[in-house]
DNA sequence: TACCATTTGTCCGTATGTATG
DNA sequence: CCATACATACGGACAAATGGT
């Protein structure tokens, strides 16, 4: 799995989101499938749960994944 | 009907007790008649049943209705 | 009596939303 | 950025109560 550089110059939360995006570009995370929730994402990369939360808010800017309370948020499809 | 905003600022309970408010207000819930179920309640505006419970919950501390186990949720008559 | 459908009551697990150090 | 806490919300499961068959 991609690793995490908490040193390196980009700002984890970016690192994060440049490889959520290229997860979702590869299909590894598919269209309508959820991807990992901010407590897994909080485990698999080491990180803190807000700075998987920012991570996130960025493909929702990006209008890659929608986000619903209580459930999660999944791969946008495309239209 | 009135919509809920599941985004928004308020919580969406709270909107459904402003709504139900409003309905007994104007007389579209009657006094001595049931509001609607539970499962109506989430069907009706697209909401979890555990929402529903608390905007109902809201009405009956403000003693609008009253709650009878295995028969409904009446709307109080005034005093 | 024995079911059965409906409704409310309760509990659990999971996830996001927000705020504070 | 991290850590914590609490609020809000969803979904499922089962129990208790009610009224009818």
């Amino acid at each position: 799995m991609e690793e995490i550089d908490p040193l390196g110059p980009t700002p984890v939360y970016r690192q994060l989101a440049r490889i959520l995006r290229e997860r979702i570009a590869s299909g590894d995370l598919a269209p309508n499938r959820p991807i990992p929730s901010e407590a897994q994402l909080r485990q698999q990369y080491g990180i803190a749960r807000g700075t998987a939360r920012r991570a996130v808010q960025v493909l929702r800017d990006e209008r890659l994944v929608v986000t619903v309370t209580g459930r999660g948020t999944y791969v946008r499809p495309r239209p």
